[in-house]
DNA sequence: CGGCTCATGTAAAAGCCGTTCACATGAGCT
DNA sequence: AGCTCATGTGAACGGCTTTTACATGAGCCG
């Protein structure tokens, strides 16, 4: 793989062509090896094949590169939550569990956008646009359960939309930072963070008082007992 | 400028005498003040009165400071969570609530020693002793969800208490990373952190069937409307 | 086609950091 | 008193970030 410009076409010279595009890819695959610490504003020029300060002509400082990235994490994000949700298809519930095994299935295939929208240490309210891309995430969350709450069994309380979507956020959030990457930080589970990730939030649920009991023939689950949504540790 | 400790006290001359400890405080100031990221071993070194070269008596390199003080961070958050489970006293639901907001607390409280402990980025699995004492701090919320299994209700499947334990502990960390401390990643809420990390684990022990109510005269719940844990955003 | 202009690149340099090495110091023991 | 070894110093290397002055050449205008 060389880095050069000899990209199968013509030697291109003194100018780049696409040097901010060639600078977010080399830094994502920096980000990706050595996380977003160990990521050097002068290894991805290189990586690019430019000088040390060909960057600057494209970013104020590594942390406006560090930060297009987590705005791009945050739409390519807010993509996949969208198509992961599908406006509540087949089933509200359904297509909640799906937008979490999306959340976790982002943590751990793009590591790199993660770590920069969540774990850069960045001041994600200095940006506005990339605050405005973090909400518009979040936002996905936010339609799902208020979709969920409208669901709320006849006679319950109906729980605050907002709330739960903070509520399954963090759940998310925690299992992916603390078991969803393939080393970091790994501890010995009894089951795989996609499987701890979905009891997590079926308890939940059922605490809300929704029936989240969705095997066949499970329709009415009311009088026999109640059996767990965890299963057997597979 | 002279570098000597001319702190008020006894000039003391080529040797610090208590160099070790004195890093360890410098870099605790600094990674509360920049993060862990934004933390130099010069600076501390600077801090401390001592020139560059000289922190490399004391720690190998710059991970190995960081690593004493997750250490020191696991230590003290095991004393702090220890204390406040105090056994299970008064009663089992009230303590495990008390040990999640000493899990807030401690984030809130000791940003520097969380940051390190959790995101630093250094592999957890490297140091053994660090991955010992993060053991025995995890070890007491899985004692706690011990003993809170063991109270399921009659009749209900008993809920694996490793998996209580990690779900318990991912929703702790969820909420405290992303919107525990002052201005990281700072979110409008609707409630404070402890509020919502307190309706979402007793939303979470209802769902397993816990009866979590535990305001004066709610002793039977059963037969009237379940009210929800959530209370008026106050 | 010739020439202008400006975005985009380079080279060089300043200042910082991490880390190492040879050497200095002095605290504690014999 | 003298020895020794832990602990500190200073200088040096290489690498990173960022700035500055300068070079290049793509696109446009006449």
């Amino acid at each position: 793989m060389s880095w050069r410009k000899d990209q199968g076409r013509a030697e291109r010279g003194y100018h780049h062509g696409n040097l901010k595009e060639a600078l977010l890819q080399a830094a994502l695959d920096l980000i990706s090896k050595k996380g977003p610490a160990g990521f050097t504003f002068a290894d991805a020029a290189r990586m690019a094949g430019v000088s040390p300060a060909a960057p600057y002509r494209h970013f104020r400082d590594r942390d406006e590169l560090i930060a297009s990235i987590a705005q791009r994490g945050f739409e390519q994000f807010e993509q996949l939550l969208t198509q992961a949700w599908d406006d509540g298809r087949p089933d509200t519930v359904t297509a909640f569990e799906r937008v979490g095994k999306a959340y976790l299935a982002f943590a751990r295939e793009e590591p790199a956008f993660y770590s920069a929208m969540f774990e850069s240490g960045l001041p994600v309210d200095s940006n506005s646009t990339l605050m405005a891309a973090s909400e518009r995430a979040f936002a996905i969350i936010r339609a799902a359960a208020e979709r969920l709450a409208a669901l709320a069994p006849p006679g319950t309380p109906r729980p605050p939309a907002m709330m739960m979507a903070l509520h399954i956020w963090s759940m998310s959030h925690g299992v992916a930072s603390l078991f969803g990457r393939g080393d970091a930080a790994r501890r010995k589970l009894p089951m795989s963070p996609e499987d701890l990730l979905e009891a997590e939030v079926l308890i939940y649920l059922r605490g809300l008082g929704f029936l989240t009991d969705r095997r066949p023939g499970a329709a009415a689950p009311a009088d026999d007992k109640p059996a767990g949504p965890w299963g057997k540790p597979k």
